[in-house]
DNA sequence: GGGAATACTGTATTTAATTACAGTATCAGG
DNA sequence: CCTGATACTGTAATTAAATACAGTATTCCC
């Protein structure tokens, strides 16, 4: 299920909808709407509506005020963190057919950023603390500083490593001595080369659902 | 800030509109809040939403269609988990002096019951995995059975304990040997002697404000 | 025991907001 | 070079939904 891509126009008009959703709680009217885009027609709402709806990100209910029904977000509601499983091969990490479901934290624990979750495989990080099952909560990154703990790519495989500096080459070393540190080269020569996508800001461990 | 009480069908009506704006997405119509709460007339709900009003729970703006915001909440967002600090003497837990913050989990983590979240101190539990200045999620319970990760109040203090069972006597214990266990009569004696006040469901540790 | 708040029924009126219609202009793809 | 999608302007018609008005019944409280 991969998403329509939106134009400009049509993901502003979305993210105007879903703001007022989220600050006020009730779905703005065409007028405002074209207000809010500096339209001066309706018209040109209603096409963008058209759009948004054919698209598969909104519903609506003909003749009814107030009746627009958000699919699909465009902008992430604040603290709610996806979850993503296996990767895809040759598909962003954050496209839906990734998402297992989703984790909520308040935005204070966050900081700023687009977030995710992912569920720890394997014991490579218990020296660190991090256990088989636990969830990390990434922040997404392209670079991290020597030491910290990251996610990283490695083809359609998604895993947790600490980042090392050894003279000038970046290593990812798992915690746990007995697996071998992965040489990274900046920027990534390929679409399939490693590469780092976040940083580890915070852990969850469920003691009950442990399955 | 005591809020001021709703009768039951204002209340009622109140956790419709709230219900709509979860799950739709957007305020009902008057006509769907009638129907909602089988009401033939119009007039009754708009009584009931003037009261609403004038008590401070929602705010409208006249004439214009699907306008309302809701100002407070009658069922208190779900994952909202009270943080509590060092408990006060012969205080209740979950007294409000003794709430530090509050930390927010999306409730299929959860179950049901009451929960909070408690800040570790000190490394007694390390060799379960849990360090010093993670949150541990608790759901208030009053026993366990032997090897759960429990936490106990043993006066003022508020600690993280294994749940041991040697012959009949319960101990509570510390995942580091370096700890002596506690003998746990229960029911507890008196209001000082040691009591189970939970038990860890899940635990949230943050990799950056580890202050 | 009277006044105010709650909890409605029922019909008529009004209007906020959507829809409809008629255009214009630009750009990308086959 | 023509067709379809995007991205609008502007006015008129329509209607979903809020208001307004006129009542009734019950309960609580001073």
């Amino acid at each position: 299920m991969s998403s329509i891509s939106l134009t400009a126009r049509q993901e502003r008009l979305l993210r105007i909808i879903e703001t007022s959703i989220d600050k006020k709680g009730y779905v703005p009217t065409l007028q405002e709407m074209a207000q809010a885009m500096s339209i001066s027609s309706l018209q040109g709402v209603k096409d963008h509506l058209a759009a948004l709806e054919r698209k598969g990100y909104i519903r609506r209910s003909p003749g009814r005020r107030r009746a627009i029904e958000i699919l699909q977000r465009v902008a992430q509601p604040e603290g709610n963190i996806p979850i993503i499983g296996r990767v895809a091969a040759g598909r962003p990490l954050l496209a839906i057919e990734n998402q297992h479901g989703s984790l909520n934290l308040s935005s204070e624990f966050l900081g700023t950023g687009t977030h995710f979750a992912l569920r720890v495989q394997g014991d490579s990080m218990i020296e660190a603390g991090i256990q088989e099952g636990d969830y990390v909560i990434v922040r997404q990154k392209e670079a991290a500083d020597p030491g910290t703990i990251v996610v990283a790519r490695l083809g359609e495989e998604v895993t947790v490593k600490r980042l090392k500096k050894k003279g000038e080459v970046l290593f990812l070393e798992a915690a746990n001595p007995a697996y071998d540190p992965i040489p990274l080269t900046q920027p990534a020569q390929s679409a399939s080369s490693p590469r780092i996508v976040g940083i580890v800001v915070g852990l969850y461990r469920d003691f009950e659902k442990k399955r």
